[in-house]
DNA sequence: TGTACATCAGTGAACGCGCGTTCACTGATGTAC
DNA sequence: TGTACATCAGTGAACGCGCGTTCACTGATGTAC
């Protein structure tokens, strides 16, 4: 029952019959309970226990389990994009450092919260489709799409620099997937991963000319 | 409760007391029901009844319900390497189409079965590393391996041969599990798979120089 | 060819578990007058 | 400044659910003699 040290939930948040907080403390029960128990291992029940609540009250601030593993996800998908911006800013603008830096900080955030990373994506959820989520998706996409697109030398709306920005998304999503299985280490692969986004660049990156070229 | 047009699990399999195939309708279970109702979707019980036995048998032919599931992902591994040998034999050893077709395979098996693609990679199973499986993904990748080997006209052994390997698996891998979780449709990604293969064969297997050229 | 018996592969009832969610309720809070 | 009252955010008990697994058991099978 010693769960004083945890850092995402502030000790004694809870002050008296009012919370005050539960909103953003179940979101941020979501975040720990994914690493601590799994990507499904969040429950409802878990998280009230953990904020000190009762298993109804947080049906006072979401519809059902899945809208508060939404609003994680969305929260978490946030702060990504909050990020991506940040690692870009000390290099150039059109940089290769800059492209790099997108590529290894998606990398070190599926390493550092592997929970996380599979309820984003590992997870099936809701048929309704959850428009916030794919818009926060399109708005991280678009920073990957602009460093590629100037690194490139070409518009951002040139067709080719989503093209190429998505086979870069492959290949970090398919590294973090593989390393956070432990596939990659199975398979003894020695590749450290600032030569893999390297070769990644130059050879996939480097020259703004059409695929079908030879 | 009309299953009889499962044609995974045969109809009436069972005759009379004894089942005679229970375990590997077991594991055929595993495949159905992973595609049916997610990829952790499979329950013992549920098995059970398709398979028209009690909730009870299946534990004369597996230790626990993650024995089953270890089953059905050796079992889907197996066949997933023997279909790689077939999908290359068409093709000249050494030639782009034979490097291609195992990186459509992969995706195509990622898009017929989701389900089993998500169990095979997605879920965190067990902590006993389960040798097997991964004995199994070797030799799978030993598959990739030699085919970009002998693509870029090196050995097999050169360790450069598992870099360059490992860049396409992390590209289908990727790219696969971005399609079924809907997220390249959702970002509007107009890039036909042959295109994308070829634009990862000729950007970074094309060439058996060091990644530190320039 | 017939019988005794070991083994195999089922049965079916029961267990404890934790979960998601609902319900009628009540204490706390803030605002209008 | 004091009070009435609507609203908000909790409670705690209960529900039904399906699950994984165990247990003592029994019917079917095949083999040794």
């Amino acid at each position: 029952m010693s769960e004083a040290a945890d850092n995402l939930a502030p000790i004694e948040a809870k002050a008296g019959y009012h919370h005050g907080d539960l909103h953003q403390q179940l979101i941020n029960a979501v975040h720990t309970l994914v690493e601590e128990k799994g990507a499904d291992g969040f429950s409802v029940a878990e998280a009230a226990r953990k904020a000190g609540v009762s298993s109804a009250a947080p049906y006072r601030h979401f519809k059902d389990k899945d809208a508060i593993l939404r609003a994680a996800v969305l929260d978490a998908m946030e702060k990504m994009r909050a990020a991506m911006e940040a690692v870009m800013a000390p290099h150039p603008v059109g940089s290769p450092e800059a492209v790099n830096a997108l590529g290894q900080h998606y990398i070190d955030f599926a390493r550092e919260r592997p929970g996380m990373f599979r309820l984003m994506f590992g997870i099936t959820r809701s048929e309704e489709s959850d428009c916030a989520v794919a818009d926060k998706g399109s708005e991280v996409f678009g920073i990957v799409i602009k460093a590629v697109a100037d690194y490139m030398g070409i518009s951002a709306d040139d067709p080719e620099a989503r093209r190429r920005a998505y086979i870069l998304w492959t290949v970090v999503h398919g590294h973090s997937w593989l390393t956070i299985d432990g596939k990659a280490d199975q398979q003894k692969i020695d590749f450290p991963e600032p030569e893999l986004l390297q070769a990644v660049s130059k050879g996939v990156l480097g020259r703004p000319t059409s695929a079908s070229d030879h």
